[in-house]
DNA sequence: ATACTTAGTTGCAATATGCCACTATCATAC
DNA sequence: GTATGATAGTGGCATATTGCAACTAAGTAT
């Protein structure tokens, strides 16, 4: 028993959402140990207050050893606590969540994982703990911040276009936008910036932007617009 | 020490707003015990898994024990963590932040603290702690949530007129509303009932609402309106 | 040239917003 | 009674924002 339920256990969950052929993924690891052998799960570890800073630093550890992905946009969702959500006893797990851009996602198995997976968000298999509700708890954060006019620029190329965003959105929302109502939308957006180059598609080239330097992926402490 | 680093130490912490005299308020207690014994700091202790179902159960028994405050609503906003915010070692804070009615407010001094007062929100002293980082978060979270649509109806008494809960809308965010813009956005808002009774001030009788029963003060899953 | 595809813009009716003036209903003063 | 003052509540209107659809622009393929 790692637990002596005098202090609870503390671990570290992190959702890694990417977008890849116009579909919402999520990173899901089979656990090589116990418990909960052999289940698909989010990655996720234990904190050890000698190696990690805070919590945050600690979610970006867990990733590098377990499945050797290196994450520029990391921030918290909210807790998951209490005696039976995990059979070793009360704990609390801080669920993170994280984007990836698609040309990053080159996960390896490594510590006491054995299979990982980028799964489609909307057919996601049975997880282990209360990983299923800690999944919809972080997509749901992530569409409402999608709808309220944050754009999830961290999931981009460096450079893209206004197409690739808005299918971006669509993928995590899960509806059609209006091409011009998003447009509008970013005509008065500081965070992505026009650039003098155009990527020749099949058809017309399309203006190529990029995100501005520092774009956080946060709520601003008052409404914007 | 409480904390022998393998695991780390777990308190809750809780900023508890009201709204008095039109002014924005929040429960500041003064410690008894070492660490920053004498100073001012928000509620807060130390998880007792063999307590508390959960992080928000353990806030209520907080509450109840150290300032005999029952709260209706409670939730969690985001951890603090780390080896340097506390002196006793690696620390997670997670605050919570909860809404109390003005005539709820009979907080009294109990374990482990010397003093309370409810502090006007503008003019607060130094705190413990990471305490007045904590408080500018919970504020700001409480600030963004009221601005988007938002009603903190649980700061309100159960009965309570329109201009009741416009004044408090502008204590919390500093600023003055317009009154048929305010109204115009509840004509379709289903959060708050309209009744069939009058409250008679000193002029013109005001009509009395009340808030929808199971009425949660939480962000919807996708946005409303 | 013609058709087709994706990029990007424009027009417009419907709706929402900010602002201000107006009416309504009470208590109180005279 | 009537006037006054205070708070409650509504209505008008210019302007901004939104949803929707049609349109133009620039490339490829045949």
């Amino acid at each position: 028993m790692i637990n002596d339920q005098l202090n609870p256990l503390v671990v570290i969950d992190i959702a890694i959402f990417t977008v890849q052929d116009q579909q919402l993924k999520i990173l899901l690891v089979k656990r090589a140990n116990e418990p909960e052998k052999g289940k698909w799960a989010l990655p996720g570890g234990i904190l050890i207050p000698s190696k990690d800073l805070n919590l945050e630093s600690s979610a970006r550890r867990i990733l590098k050893t377990k499945v050797s992905v290196d994450i520029a946009y990391l921030e918290e969702v909210c807790t998951f606590s209490g005696l039976h959500r995990d059979p070793r006893g009360w704990s609390i797990a801080t669920l993170h969540y994280a984007l990836l851009p698609a040309d990053k996602t080159h996960a390896l198995v490594k510590e006491s994982i054995e299979d990982l997976t980028w799964q489609n968000v909307l057919t996601c298999p049975a997880l282990a703990f209360d990983h299923e509700l800690q999944l919809q708890t972080a997509l749901a954060t992530l569409r409402r911040k999608v709808s309220s006019h944050l754009l999830p620029l961290h999931l981009m190329r460096p450079k893209f276009t206004l197409s690739d965003l808005q299918k971006t959105c669509e993928a995590i929302l899960d509806q059609k936008l209006d091409k011009s109502v998003f447009r509008r939308r970013l005509k008065n957006n500081t965070d992505i910036i026009e650039l003098e180059e155009y990527e020749g598609g099949a058809q017309r080239p399309a203006q190529l932007f990029k995100a501005r330097a520092n774009f956080e992926f946060k709520a601003p402490t008052i409404e914007r617009d």
